[in-house]
DNA sequence: AATGAATGAGGCTTCATTCAT
DNA sequence: TATGAATGAAGCCTCATTCAT
């Protein structure tokens, strides 16, 4: 009977190590520690730290945003709607791939070698994706956009990114609760009364598109 | 003719070097170059390179706080008024200290050592101020939260930070004016015709606030 | 239908690995990649990476050396003549062994395990018979030696091996003609007119054989 | 008063440490203990192992270099006392710089990085040095080769080169006196009688060069 | 005969830090 | 202030070898 290959225990270690320390910090020491193997066992495996890195980010995130995706091309319900689902798949994927998420987020953007540069393509789908909704909300006059999309876009991705620093996983129906408040939020925004207010449209929006050379 | 220490210069150095490499990839090797000085040298100006971490980051982000708790004292504008004013501060502070910003936030929830307690207390600072003004604007009628103050605050404050990805400066004026925008985003949302509008509130929103043990 | 052992194969994948990296550079890995098995999987057939080389080698080197010592033994040709058929050994065993060859040259005087006193042993053998032979020649008049006959030797012998370097195996026809020159560089030097020339023999040759702790 | 920098001492260090275990086998540990430093000061010196073999090789090879042109440039000699010349050029180096001879020898035609492409240009370099010198000889009719320029050059290095197997410096005079009898047998052959004899030339040379494809 | 996993030793390299000058 | 050299610890990776299955 042929011991099942210990594959999945490497990575899930890899994903605690990576999201404890930070993959610069983690060591292939404390990684194959988890299994009570020595760190140079770990090549039987993988070809390189690097590789772990990948092992534990891309499932996710590629399932992520085949999720992304298939909410996109479902015209089949309005974009409000559509906004809240990808709220809630954002959540699940904080709740279900935590280490893989915060692990991922902590590299955007500092994709230094080849093997990354998948990195970078899949933030530039998510950040594509999710401007292309608010775009076609915006079009549908279902939105109504105080920001160019793509500046829209980055604002609401970065408020779901940075649960990555206070999100903790309740079970399934009190995290579709909070996304759905978080969505509420994005929606309606803050102001009482429906949001008609001074202050909101106050300045002309001079539409804006971010530079070509963004940081990071 | 005595030169004069060549402090500020390092400083300067080593916020490009950790925007650039990340704080653990940042070398002294790289820092020094840059003043054109061997790295042992760095240490006749600080005794470590936590030390000139610190030295990066220290100055804008206790500025940064001292606006934002005067501007939480201040009770003679409105709630609104007042986040206006505190998202147009957080963009002046990407705009004139992009890299210490980029650095402080990079290394958020990351402190290993004592000498980091500083900046989870920071942290903690600058979510308390956020979350209070949020917290007076919904005790005043001005706001209606559709979620717990603290994760409006968390959500807002996510907003802002991920600006490290993609904001670039263009001068006090167009910067002002993306600050509006945001603004304009976060009081109003993106929901056509004042957010009235079903799926905004249609969650009853379980108030709900993050577990203490929040990770990062 | 029971599979014959694979041994030769893996012989022979050895010989073109350590041939084309070096024996050290050479890898468990890529030489059982070449007969589609693992690495641990050697194992099965010897008990040592250096078991291997001697496997590579010994064969061709053992039947160079019987030949070498029939073509001593047999006084019913000249040394001439013999000295031209020792040419045309050597250069068929580049032919038919070139991996051996080769890997067996990279390593002389390179012995470092006891496994490896036999690469010295043949080594020192093969000297010792081309010497004999030169000195054979030179006692029946037949040569005329401007050097030691150690030396000649020598010289002899390194022009050969050194066709590691550069010899490319043409078929059989080809092969025999180019050892045919080489034999009449060797026995009739480079020099016009018959090799009487002032320069030929102008320093009177003292005597010399070369020190006992020869290096290598 | 400045140490003087202990960059020959490691030079010399690795040359002996490369020469005694082989590239491949010689460690930094090794080399970085015979000038009583730990390993990773090594690296104060050089960027890599790499760097050293360079640092060891270089200088040497490159004097070599330049005498051999010189002596191909000088005109004012016949061939033959130029190569004679040239033999006592070689028998120096070796006799000067042993362990960067050996080393350079032992890796030729194993360029695996492009840092050492130069060493199979310097390769190729002698081989055209001598192989010209030995055509001008042909032209001029000082010269009678048996075999095409090519191989006779490559004839003559071997022997030249095979000398590391073998060579103990004995000081300049004796080993001048060893050069002139390699040159003695390189131009005048081993046979007795003037070199005219049957056997020297009973093959008709068909001229033949080298293939390209030549291994190593 | 072959696999898959593990070991253990060792190698190269990096880098913050120290210190005499 | 700056240098040059050294330390020491640690990290990633390689690989021959072992062994249960």
């Amino acid at each position: 009977m042929p011991r099942p290959s210990r594959f999945p225990e490497l990575v899930e270690a890899a994903g605690a190590e990576f999201r404890e320390h930070g993959y610069d910090n983690a060591t292939l020491e404390g990684i194959s520690a988890r299994l009570g193997i020595l760190k140079g066992s770990v090549y039987n495996y993988v070809a390189s730290k690097e590789e772990l890195l990948l092992a534990v980010v891309e499932g996710p995130a590629e399932a992520l945003l085949a999720q992304v995706d298939a909410l996109l091309a479902d015209s089949s319900s309005g974009v409000a709607v559509r906004l809240r689902e990808l709220v809630r798949i954002q959540v699940r994927v904080f709740a279900d791939h935590y280490p893989a998420a915060f692990v991922y987020l902590q590299r955007v953007g500092r994709a230094r070698t080849p093997a990354f540069a998948r990195f970078d393509e899949m933030d530039r789908h998510y950040l594509a994706a999710v401007e292309s909704l608010l775009a076609e909300g915006a079009r549908t006059g279902e939105l109504s956009l105080p920001t160019d999309p793509r500046i829209a876009a980055r604002a609401v991705i970065g408020m779901l990114d940075w649960m990555q620093h206070w999100f903790t996983p309740r079970g399934a129906a009190e995290d579709a609760a909070l996304a759905d408040e978080l969505t509420a939020l994005i929606l309606g925004g803050l102001l009482a009364g429906g949001g008609v207010h001074g202050l909101t449209r106050s300045v002309p929006a001079a539409p804006r598109s971010p530079g070509a050379g963004a940081p990071g």
